[in-house]
RNA sequence: CGGAGCGUAGCUCAGCCUGGCUAGAGCACUUGCUUUGGGAGCAAGACGUCGCAGGUUCAAAUCCUGUCGCUCCGACCA
């Protein structure tokens, strides 16, 4: 248990700034500057300051509360790991953007960890053999790296940051099951914990990989996901993974041949969609070709619907894609991008893979490009004209658009994700060799979850979700302190000041984390400062209020209120309950 | 990785276009006086290799080149 010891001001540094430095471009980034809680070293890389590293000190201590309450146990596992186990598990390749590197003096190369299950699976394949020692679930909270594409945001993005990874180990899969569930429940409880309005919805499993996961996010404009929801039944996904019951595209009355038809000029779907020609985007076939580990693959999708990369992702197995080159484009079909189609015999390399979206099956009467700039072809039957190799649901979901499970229109929200559990199954237990043996002595794989909270993240939302016009609205569950007395004269002599020292010892003598505002500021500056950093409660002290025998206590963002000098610590405490 | 913008005092910024003497303001900091219930006033003071490296020039914060860093947008729709 930490102890959080009392503190005067004077004693610690928490500088406040009246105008936030100018690279802040979010509102918590902003307070959490401006409150004096951190301070940038360099791009995604921050020091807490005392302030800030209790109010972390506090999140990290209630995810560690409930991830023991959750039968989870606490290890330590390096930041410094050998590359070979991240070749081993595949993930130096597939993860490779993110995987920071760095070389010894002997010039062998080591990787940063960005998470670990390499290491604890490893660990889990060495010295789990029993059914008899399962189910295991093993966590640790510390400094993770990953070489961010772009870091921003403050602690949002970072490069560095703090994260809690839990790695579960079970003999099956129902067993696994109700280990994700234990999680599940366990973020549940430290979001409200923290004060904060989290949900969770269904989600991506992305280079981690495994079978099914789910996100905690917290709603915020300015959050760098996307979710969508349904307020009628409650299901909710991340963008990249949501599913929605839009109809598949009308068939017509077929059997009118397939017609070329000039287009001088028009490139894009909208171009196609004005007069002269008047194809509406939903009666066109968007041709899109990517770059997939080496080998071109196409992509139909209907004109008026996006791709959505992260499915494409899941369907082809890899991440390692690109959008093709416009060169790369015309050796292989022959045509600029614009006048691209996928019809059978306009398609010059007939070995290239065609992905099209479920919701172009059976669709006809499209129009898509000839394969030839300046052209393209009308009364297009997806069934007799191209050859699909494989239909998936690759589009993204739009808001309004009904939902899969009960029909009413769903809606679109951006959100913070500070938390993400996944189901993995088996993926690493079989490259690490992680199995036990059963009661009948027979060798299985372990089956396993991996859990992460993004504890500096979720440290950033709290302040992203709890402020006003004046600064931070701490929770008093991870408020750096939770009360903040005010003597407005700071003279040792001053009846004020005396009253300060008692109320300070009193509330400390009870537990209370509390801090004492001695500096010799004016009392704006104090009250200024003290809403700034956010402190629940604030005690006030000064000559009008002891002239009446009382104290003032303050509410962060609530009402004033004098109080007897001899109730004040009971007010105090009645308040944290 | 591509594009845009920005690097001048601890913070916010001006000065740069149109080169010119000891480089400025506000806030913060130090000292003194006054003030003292929501970011005080006056006075004095300290704080800068103008991101770095080259170049042009009699002369560079200012112009040119390179480089590093920071921020934003994008990295996708044919």
């Amino acid at each position: 248990m930490v102890i959080f010891s009392p503190m005067k001001w004077t004693e610690t540094l928490i500088p406040t700034l009246r105008e936030a430095p100018a690279d802040a471009e979010i509102l918590s980034h902003k307070l959490l500057l401006r409150a004096g809680l951190i301070r940038k070293l360099a791009g995604g890389v921050y020091t807490f300051l005392p302030a800030g590293l209790r109010a972390l000190r506090k999140v990290e201590q209630i995810v560690r509360e409930e991830m023991d309450r959750a039968g989870a146990i606490e290890v330590l596992m390096p930041a410094l790991q050998p590359p070979e186990i991240w070749q081993q598990s595949g993930r130096y390749e597939t993860a490779r953007d993110v995987l920071f590197k760095v070389k010894d003096s002997a010039n062998r190369e080591w990787v940063l960890s960005p998470t670990a299950e390499e290491v604890i699976t490893g660990v889990a394949a060495g010295e789990i053999n029993s059914y008899r020692h399962l189910p295991k679930n093993f966590y640790q909270i510390s400094v993770k790296f990953r070489d961010e594409i772009r870091p921003r945001f403050g602690l949002m993005r970072a490069r560095e940051f703090i994260m809690k990874d839990a790695y579960s180990f079970d003999v099956s899969d129902e067993a696994a099951q109700a280990s994700y569930q234990k999680m599940y429940d366990a973020y549940a409880r430290i979001f409200e914990r923290c004060g904060l309005k989290a949900f969770a919805v269904d989600a991506d499993t992305g280079v981690i990989g495994g079978k099914f996961s789910h996100e905690f996010m917290i709603p915020a404009e300015t959050g760098e996901n996307e979710v969508v929801f349904c307020e009628s039944c409650g299901y909710a996904a991340n963008i990249e993974k949501a599913t929605s019951g839009v109809p598949k595209t009308a068939a017509r009355d077929a059997g009118a041949a397939i017609e070329k038809f000039a287009t001088p000029g028009v490139v894009t779907i909208e171009g196609l969609a004005k007069a002269p020609f008047n194809v509406p985007a939903n009666r066109q076939i968007k041709t899109l070709v990517y770059m997939a580990e080496g080998k071109l693959v196409i992509v139909l999708m209907r004109g008026d619907d996006q791709l959505n990369e992260a499915k494409f992702a899941g369907k082809i197995g890899t991440t390692l894609f690109r959008p093709a080159t416009g060169d790369e484009i015309f050796g292989a079909l022959g045509a600029y991008p614009g006048s691209l189609g996928a019809v059978t015999t306009t398609r010059k390399g007939l070995e290239i893979q065609v992905f099209a979206d479920e919701r172009l099956r059976g669709a006809n009467e499209m129009t898509t490009g000839a394969n030839e700039d300046g052209f393209h072809l009308r009364n297009v039957s997806i069934a007799r004209d191209i050859q699909v190799s494989h239909w998936f649901d690759l589009r993204t979901v739009q808001a309004g658009e009904p939902c899969a499970k009960c029909g009413a229109p769903l809606k679109l929200r951006r959100a913070v994700e500070v938390g993400h559990v996944f189901k993995l199954g088996t993926n690493y237990s079989e490259k690490f060799n992680a199995c036990y043996l059963d009661e009948a002595g027979v060798r299985n794989l372990a089956v396993m979850g991996c859990y992460g909270i993004g504890v500096t993240r979720t440290l950033q939302a709290v302040v992203e979700q709890c402020n006003d016009k004046d600064g931070i609205i701490w929770p008093l569950s991870v408020a750096p302190y939770r009360v903040c007395i005010t003597p407005l004269n700071v003279d040792v002599n001053n009846e004020a000041m005396k009253l300060a020292e008692t109320i300070y010892r009193e509330l400390t003598g009870r537990g209370v984390d509390v801090i004492l505002d001695d500096r010799d500021e004016r009392p704006g500056v104090k009250f200024k400062d003290a809403d700034l950093v956010g402190f629940p409660i604030r005690v006030g002290i000064g000559e009008k209020s002891l002239a009446k025998g009382e104290v003032e206590i303050k509410q962060r963002g609530g009402a004033l209120q004098s109080v007897k000098i001899n109730g004040a610590v009971e007010a105090v405490m009645k308040l944290m309950l």
